[in-house]
DNA sequence: TCTGGGGTCCTCGGGCCC
DNA sequence: TCTGGGGCCCGAGGACCC
């Protein structure tokens, strides 16, 4: 009879995913401080411009490492509203870093390089390197464009050194695919795989047991657990809880008082180690949505064409995603960022699902008559969820109601 | 010139029905 | 008829993640 195996999880996280997918094309900008960023409507085309500033020359994809360095677009030269997705390491020091506005980063580094965000790319490399892995390990989570969860249980030889050789094989084989690195770390469980993954960067293996939480785990910061963000962080502070190990010696009662039940039943849990969920291989999505925010504040009525026409825009995208992806989706809804950024959603479910962009327009134009719309707007969105699979439902004459005149934009 | 875009999940309150 | 649940759905908001 063989040995039960045990629970072997691993959390792969490719190393500075973004920015390594960009020195394979452009190898001269590795080691350069470097961002990339900017919003949607900022998004131009390097090689476009690059080819307007030289005319002469046009750069193919095959000769892109021979663009000159000071060919490239400076973050100093940026105008818009756009925030940091990454950062270089180099471009760190100068205190600039994710989430931070474009305008505060370029004074701080006006020299560092800015990209454009290309996720069309960074899609292809997150096909690419999930596909090595699906080949060693078929039991993976996607956990969004550059991270995933996979179930070493059942893998032969995925215990050995606590899973480190097949760690290793997956490591080998992505880089070879790919020309990428990444971190793994192997754990009897997904939270503490996530927690181990982020030991050993870049390029590294880390391996953690049930007999390593106190060691390796409790000396931790609280916000080292995936779902301690900002607000629970600060609030852990408040009582004195600073790393996962002072979090672990409360009582759950405790815990369970100052937190609701459900959070704090499960930050009890969290500090222990302890996480029974399960690598999930498959899953639906529950909402398609598209927002954007403008060059400057508009307002309902003063700019009421600009909105209409950017309303109808976002309605039709979101239309365009879902029959691309084949769904339909009966709760359509709205997202507004006032100038103070508050945020105000409305949502309407409808009788029958739709991925029709007069019909989601119209829907949401409808929703937009419930709010207040004194202060002026940063950003507009519009969502449909309940999706359900255009397939699956039963062919209707998707009969286009009257239109309702009454539209507010 | 602070503060993007695309998601998931949870909670809470209200309405409705039994 | 009145009152008090429980279950369920919906809408709004918040926290969190990549």
């Amino acid at each position: 009879m063989p040995a039960v195996a045990r629970r072997r999880i691993a959390h792969l996280d490719m190393d500075a995913f973004y920015a390594s997918v960009e020195w394979l094309r452009y190898p001269q900008l590795k080691g350069l401080p470097m961002v990339i960023g900017g919003g949607r409507r900022q998004e131009d085309d390097l090689i476009g411009r690059l080819n307007v500033e030289r005319p002469e020359r046009h750069w193919t994809a095959d000769d892109l490492a021979d663009i000159p360095v000071d060919f490239f677009p400076l973050l100093r030269d940026y105008v818009g509203r756009g925030v940091i997705t990454t950062a270089s390491y180099a471009a760190r020091p100068f205190g600039v870093g994710s989430a931070m506005g474009l305008m505060k980063a370029a004074r701080r580094c006006p020299q560092a390089i800015l990209l454009p965000v290309d996720f069309d790319q960074y899609r292809k490399y997150s096909r690419a390197f999930k596909q090595v892995i699906r080949e060693i390990a078929p039991v993976m989570e996607d956990r969004g464009i550059d991270e995933v969860y996979i179930d070493f249980t059942g893998v032969p030889g995925g215990q050995r050194e606590g899973g480190r050789v097949l760690a290793r094989l997956i490591q080998k084989s992505i880089f070879d695919a790919t020309g990428l690195s990444c971190s793994i770390g192997v754990a009897p469980n997904k939270l503490l795989a996530k927690m181990a993954s982020e030991f050993n960067k870049p390029n590294g293996i880390s391996i953690v047991h049930e007999t390593d939480i106190e060691r390796l785990i409790w000396p931790l910061p609280c916000r080292k657990i995936n779902g301690i963000g900002p607000k629970t962080g600060a609030r852990l502070l408040s009582h004195g809880i600073t790393t996962i190990g002072e979090l672990a010696a409360r009582e759950r009662h405790w815990l369970i008082t100052n937190f609701g039940n459900s959070h704090g039943t499960w930050l009890h849990d969290a500090a222990h180690g302890r996480d029974a969920r399960p690598v999930v291989t498959e899953s639906e999505p529950v909402s398609v949505s598209r927002e954007t925010t403008f060059d400057r504040d508009l307002h309902a009525v003063r700019d009421r064409a600009e909105l209409g026409v950017i309303f109808t825009e976002l309605a039709e995208a979101v239309a365009g995603d879902l029959q691309r992806k084949g769904y339909v989706g009966k709760t359509i809804g709205i997202k507004l960022r006032f100038d103070d950024f508050k945020i105000v959603t409305r949502d309407t479910t409808v009788g029958e699902h739709t991925s029709d962009a007069r019909r989601i327009r119209q829907v949401a134009g409808q929703c937009l008559k419930r709010v207040d719309l004194s202060r002026r707007l940063r950003l507009l969105g519009v969502r449909v969820g309940s999706l359900a699979r255009s397939a699956d439902l039963q062919p209707s004459s998707e009969a286009p109601e009257t239109a309702d005149t009454g539209w507010l934009f």
